[in-house]
DNA sequence: CTGAAAGCGCTTACAG
DNA sequence: CTGAAAGCGCTTACAG
């Protein structure tokens, strides 16, 4: 590969000036200037970037922290992430932390040796200790978690405003009639949007029946024994909130077995709106929720802060982000009960 | 962060020596030793990779490209690839080609430019033009793709033999007794295990019906539509080979929507085992595709040449992994028909 | 066994 | 407008 030193040799100039007219950092005589470019152009010239980074501190690198890129809610995200980033010409040192704080704290370890620009974690691995020693090292930093820590002072975190989609989940099943509510969900990490669930059901004045409350660890299959538990319960509830869409669809399955109709019999409703949402049987009334919208959120803020290191958050709280309801056919007012 | 330097200092030695108590690359007296060892603990020395890689001409990174990352497919890959060479204190440069030769391109151009220590290119999007292009880089170089030009030699290119899942799927029918066998894939890209289905049938003297080949883009609902097309066939065929999983599944919804069904009625067969196949309804028979062994297999084959350059591959064909049969319930031998 | 020195390829004050 | 020089933090022959 060529070098700079390289291409001013064969410009006739001084390596220098090379790197002035591909900076633009200082003036140079129109007719250097083409000369320059000449030359490289004549070398196929590419500047190397760990030499530049070296001299400037600056690696055009970001290091991004993911519990599981298998996850399809974090490979959208990172997709939509290396997108942006790339554009500006930034690169994605990607890592898998399995939701591990050991993990973690050992590949923030690692990045911190690359003199990355700026670190991007995503779920709860990051304990408050971990994200307090990474503070010093100066470099930015974004966080998007599950549970908003109040101590993390001045580091920028943005979620999905979880709350709200627990709320907009029950209030439409309560909207359409039903009373009869039952919830599939994972503590802790759903933690959040149960308490939407609760808070509208408590509002309503709808009594929430413990046996209509089940867990399940946010996979299908999950969801498909939880359904079953519920369909044992007499009255059996007339309509299901799955705390994800996995869940969701994993529960009409077991309706389906069980030889009931959705949404006639028993209405289901998701959150997350992933693909599959669409085109179940019957499309699955969901909460969706903007993952690439939190995606360009979290990454514009990282190369701003990284651009410029000036900029200080000084709001305390996470910035949430609102999900929105996409109503399709898994949900319908109860049938009427002659009692 | 404190430096090479700082240490050396703190120890009363030159910056040489930490260096090679640190590499180990040249006898130290032990009491020296020990000395900067503990300099490097009092001081948190960290190496900067961006100095060492610029001197030593070697930066622990590797490129990977896949074609998308939201593909499950690809996001086993690169766990299981960043699971590897994060042992190995290697770091993983993630971009997606969306298989377009041109991103795919330009990305490898960005990446030539950081000195990566080697590439691991997945899907089609890189031409030939372009892997001969990088050849000259020099930089090792391993490749996952569809179908293996033979042009390129010396090139390590591992896949799936997907010729034998075809192969499988369609014995796995043929001995279960099924004669009206229909298929559903997608052109060109599932072309190899095509050939696989046809050579099978060919072999057992079953006739190819050409209705019964129906095309999908290898979604979930193009399976679904793929199979309202086959029912409406006279005949309906007794057994469906679709390509891959999530065409086997939304299949099977169509089959179940129109009231029929599996496998009594119709058995169904795809490719991958994915996740969802075990928690279909019913679970689904198909062919396991070994991911993580590929995934192995490939990063492997890339540090092994990293860290032997002299290595040299003269193998002019892919290698191709064995794919197996996984028996569930969703195949049965076909009803017994009254003519 | 360890120091002095040059070099990896680039950037950036500082002169002129 | 451009050159000479020092520096980014590390490694590696070369002396001794």
């Amino acid at each position: 590969m060529a070098t700079l030193s390289d291409v001013a040799q064969r410009a006739g100039v001084t390596a220098a000036t090379v790197s002035y007219v591909l900076s633009g950092k200082a003036q140079v005589k129109n007719e250097t200037r083409a000369r320059v470019l000449q030359a490289v152009e004549d070398l196929g010239y590419k500047p190397n970037l760990l030499a530049r980074g070296l001299a400037q501190g600056k690696t055009f690198t970001i290091a991004a922290i993911v519990p599981e890129i298998t996850n399809p809610y974090y490979a959208e995200i990172i997709n939509e992430v290396e997108h942006i980033a790339g554009a500006k010409d930034y690169h994605i040192l990607l890592a898998m932390s399995h939701g591990n704080p050991k993990v973690c704290a050992h590949l923030l370890d690692r990045f911190s040796s690359r003199w990355v620009d700026g670190f991007l974690i995503m779920g709860g691995a990051a304990n408050p200790d971990l994200i307090q020693s990474m503070q010093q090292t100066s470099k930015p930093l974004v966080l998007s978690v599950w549970e908003n820590d109040p101590q993390m002072e001045n580091i920028p975190c943005f979620d999905i405003d979880f709350y709200d989609a627990g709320i907009q989940a029950t209030k439409h099943l309560l909207n359409l009639g039903h009373s009869r509510i039952a919830i599939i969900l994972e503590e802790p990490i759903q933690h959040t949007r149960f308490g939407g669930f609760k808070d509208a059901m408590q509002k309503a004045q709808v009594e929430i029946v413990p046996d209509y409350i089940v867990s399940g660890d946010s996979s299908y299959t999950s969801g498909f024994a939880a359904a079953q538990k519920l369909l044992q319960i007499n009255p059996v509830p007339t309509a299901i909130f799955a705390a994800n869409d996995a869940m969701a669809i994993g529960a009409m399955e077991a309706i389906h077995q069980a030889g009931l109709a959705i949404p006639n019999d028993i209405s289901v409703i998701g959150v997350d709106d992933i693909l599959l949402a669409e085109h179940s049987y019957p499309p699955l009334t969901t909460i969706r929720t903007p993952r690439r919208q939190l995606a360009k959120l979290i990454i514009q803020t990282l190369l701003a802060k990284i651009e410029n290191p000036e900029l200080v958050h000084v709001e305390k709280s996470a910035m949430l982000l609102k999900p929105h309801i996409i109503v399709r056919s898994s949900t319908t007012p109860p049938k009427k009960q002659i009692y």
